[in-house]
Parts: structure tokens; C-alpha cells; sequence
DNA sequence: TGTAAAAGTTCCATTATTTGGAACAAAGTT
DNA sequence: AACTTTGTTCCAAATAATGGAACTTTTACA
């Protein structure tokens, strides 16, 4: 099976970090200068831009011209660039039809309905997860809320779970593109402190975010296996510290575990008897 | 001004018709293929996309493999393509740092609290017009629900609103790149219809969609003009017709105008005085 | 199970696009 | 008004995309 297109979960190198982007073919340098821009807080100018992207002046005028013209760049009237809305319109289509969110759904409500807490899905995405959906209380979600961030996986409940199903070789090349960060004192802080982890993930079948990713914020989380070889996935239960204990997380990690595992089955039994 | 950058919120050819794209350069040519993915109902085999790309496959196959080392695509176990996760991210930044719907939002919030129905938030984008934010009732929102959606401008209150405030060039060559499509009995067929319901809109500065989209829903929306010469959107408020008489959404024509004017305004100050 | 057809993948000389340097134009500043 | 910064255009050289055909794998059917 040596498909150039079946890396799927795996597209390249740490995507969003702007530096460390392996800028590959037209395409690939069009979203460096996507991400440079995606990563920045702020609109950006152009000579802001032409900085961090260290190509000539002509070169990147021209690539920003043509990610205007597809409506993937906005211009705003102070000559600043921000991300276009033919995202949103990609996005959307892109949310609506994905299977494996439909389908994770109804289990992610039962979850909410035993624990009360916010329930995430997550998919991994390079050394990312990235958001799929979230059920949460009362509290009308603001869309995009959660939905669409991307986070590192070393300090993630879901993070840490859906590399815990990847092959070994997968793991080791995924570990060493990790840029390990310390966002919280109990962040771990490199690639033996993780890889001990996942071995003991791998065991439970539940990972644990011990206020990694921010502090006062903790999470249990369950690896979704991936039925078919493509989708690295996990789900979890996240609450505050204040009050959510650790016994109550422990608590949740069967339920927790057992979604996962529903959900499993319903992506074997509906995605349709293939491969 | 004749900036290459500054068509802005007119970015090229009606985009998501999947036909009547001009694939300028190799961006241009990738996003076509995006597209042609974006606006299939279900996840496309190699060969279906093929048919429609009218591309050689060798060129075809290596597109889409550059397109999903992206991200921008995902391959599934039963080699169909959908749209890519990290299509949720850029669109999540996108989202999180649109200021217009930012300063737009708490107008928003008000104009919900006095009709008690649905308001939308639109941005023209090519023939389209895409759907940047939403309030409504108690109803826990679900994301994506309408944001990102594309609609053509003829047939929504936000869309003809938005059109109303170009310049009469500017209309001329939007008009003329429509496509028009009867969705109900009551969908402008034309032209020569729009332009002059455009022409009444003008005077008014209210816009009206008479179940021209989708029968049983209508609603009332106002211009949103674009202070700063580039956003050109609208504000609207949606409801079924069993539920919204047409008076009472004429009732509310004054407080959708006077709504539009107070974003007008805040853009005006909020966005910082420069050009 | 065997065989044929369809679907998917790779290769490489040709062709077209992108590159990058420098010159040019327009804002913004002192 | 001169200067500095920022944004835009141009074109020969370098690079990447193209498309046809050959090749491999998968799927369908007898």
C-alpha cells in the first residue's frame, strides 16, 4: 500500500506554526503565506508579511494577489490582509459532510447527558488535533468557539489518545516533529516524557490532560480507533478544576471509554462494509 | 485607485458553481478542483471528480495529491475525497478575527431582542453571498448552522441589500455573471426583474425576500454600506411565514434599516479613522 | 476462482508558470 | 519640499505543472 495520497491524518509537517513548513510546490507556498497570516493575531501589512515569510517583494505580491482573487485572502481598506470568507463557505460544506462527526454525534449528547460536561471530538491532523465538535450546557454555543482550533497533541486529552492508536513507526516519525512548549507547569515537556505516556494510554485505553494545555482546565479522553485506516480520532469529557475533581474525571473514564468504543462500532457497521 | 488587490468582496466568477470558473494559474486551478468537491452532495470518487475537472488524469491525480498533503482534502478508506480539516481551522481564524462581525455582533444581539426572530449577518462574495453570523432564540445554535453558507445575492433579502449599494458598474458586471435559477414560483427570473426590485431598494435602503429562496421562510434586511470602500453586506431578519405575517416584517423594516445605520456608524469609528 | 474491465498511479520530455532582482510609483513623515 | 517607507510592475532565468502513455491495482462478473 504504498499510496502517495493515503498519509490522509498526516499531511506534512507541523502545519500552523508558520516557521517549520516544508513549502512544497505553488500550492504549498500559497498556504505558508495562509498560515503566516492564520497564525498572526492581527490583520497583517504587507511588509509584515514579506518578513516573516522571507520571499521577495515581487513574489509575495503576487501570491497574495492571486489568494485575494480566490477569496481565500480579504483586503481591508488600511491595506492589512485577513482570511477570506470563502473559508467559512469551504468550511461549512466541510463540517456538514463529515461522516464521522455525524455519526459521532448522538454518542457524544449520551456522554453529555451522564457527565453534564463539555464533550469534544478531535481529530489528528499533523501534530495537531483539531476540533470537530463540542456539546456543552445551556450556554448557546458561539459557533466556532472550539470548533476548528487546533492544538498540539502533547498536551491534549484527544491529543494524546489518538496517538496512542498510531503504528509505532507512525508515533516515532509524529514525536520528533513535535516542538514541545511549556503552556502549563504539568505541560510534558518532551518526547521520552510523552512516548512513557502513550505506552500507558495505550494499556488503559484512556488518557488523561492533567491541566496541560491551560491551567485550571482538565480533561479524560478515549482513543476512537480507526476501523478503517484512515481517521486517528478521540473524544472527551473536559471541565474546570473547580468543578470537575480528578476522582469525578476517573469516574467518567469508563463511560468515556465506552463511547469511543460505540462509536467504533457505528463507523464499522455505517460507513458500509468495504475495505 | 487601480490595485490588482483591491476587487476585495468581488473576488472573480460566481465561485461554487464548480463551472464558469476562470483557473488562472496553478491556485486558481487547485481551488477549482476544491470546489468541484465542495459542491458535491456526497464524498467523490478519483474518477467522478475526473469527469467533471475535464483535466488529463495524470494532472488531475497529482492536483489532488497536493491538495490533501495540505489538508485541504482528506482521502477516505473508500478512496472518496471530502474537503480537509484544516479547511475548519483557517475558517475558525477566519471567523475569530472578522471585525466587522465582531462590531456587527452586539447591533445584532439588539435587533434579536426587539423582533424575537432569526437575524443573519451576510458579505457578498462573488454572486454569493456568504453567511458571517447568526442570532437566534433559545435554541441551543448549532454551529455552521447557516455561517459559511453561500446563497445566490438574487434571492435573499442580505443579497440584493448588499448589491444595492455597489456602483452602477459594478452591478452591471455582478448582474450579468449571474446565474439565475428558480428555487420557488416567487425567484426573480431575471435581469431586468432585479435591477429594477434593486432600483426600489435604492430609494427604500430595505430589501425584501418574498419566499424567494426556500418557500415558507421571508424575510426583511438592510444595506450595510461599505464605509471604508470595501465591505459590502447586509443585515436581515428571517422568519417562517406561519409565524411572521409580512406586515409584521414590514413593522420591522424601520428597526432593520436603523440597525444597519448603527454598524455603519460603529465601522465608521470603531475601525479607526484612515482612509 | 479466473478473467476482463475499470480505476488508480507513475514517469518524463514538453510547455507554461513562478521566481526574484531591480526599477518604478505612491503614501506617509519630518 | 525632500526623504523614507511601503506597495507595485516588469522580464529574463529557473522551476514547476502538464498531458500522454505505460503500468499496477482493484473491482465486477461469469
Amino acid at each position: 500500500m504504498g499510496s502517495t495520497l493515503e498519509q490522509v491524518s498526516t499531511p506534512k509537517s507541523d502545519s500552523g506554526d508558520a516557521s517549520g513548513r516544508r513549502d512544497t510546490g505553488t500550492l504549498g507556498k500559497a498556504m505558508s503565506v495562509l498560515d503566516v497570516i492564520a497564525s498572526s493575531e492581527h490583520p497583517m501589512r504587507f511588509t509584515e508579511i514579506l518578513e516573516k515569510c522571507d520571499q521577495p517583494r515581487g513574489t509575495l505580491h503576487r501570491q497574495i494577489a492571486n489568494l485575494v482573487e480566490e477569496g481565500l485572502l480579504t483586503v481591508n481598506h488600511d491595506h492589512t490582509y485577513g482570511l477570506g470568507l470563502m473559508l467559512l463557505r469551504y468550511a461549512s460544506k466541510a463540517w456538514a459532510g463529515n461522516h464521522f462527526r455525524i455519526i459521532a454525534e448522538p454518542h457524544m449528547q449520551a456522554l453529555h447527558a451522564v457527565t453534564g460536561e463539555t464533550v469534544h471530538l478531535g481529530m489528528l491532523s499533523g501534530t495537531k488535533v483539531i476540533y470537530v465538535d463540542k456539546v456543552e450546557g445551556r450556554q448557546s454555543v458561539r459557533m466556532y468557539s472550539q470548533i476548528g482550533n487546533a492544538s498540539p497533541v502533547y498536551c491534549t486529552g484527544i491529543g494524546k489518545a489518538a496517538i496512542s492508536t498510531l503504528s509505532p513507526e507512525c508515533l516515532e516519525d509524529l514525536v520528533q516533529k513535535i516542538d514541545f512548549h511549556k503552556f502549563t507547569t504539568n505541560t510534558l515537556s518532551g518526547p521520552k516524557a510523552l512516548l512513557a505516556e502513550i505506552e500507558e494510554i495505550r494499556r488503559n485505553g484512556i488518557a488523561f490532560d492533567r491541566e496541560e494545555h491551560e491551567s485550571g482546565i482538565h480533561c479524560v479522553a478515549a482513543p476512537i480507533k480507526p476501523i478503517k485506516g484512515d481517521t486517528f480520532a478521540g473524544i472527551s469529557v473536559t471541565g474546570p478544576v473547580y468543578r470537575v475533581s480528578t476522582e469525578m474525571l476517573e469516574q467518567w473514564a469508563e463511560q468515556v471509554h465506552e463511547t469511543a468504543l460505540n462509536i467504533e462500532e457505528d463507523l464499522g457497521t455505517k460507513l458500509g462494509p468495504r475495505a
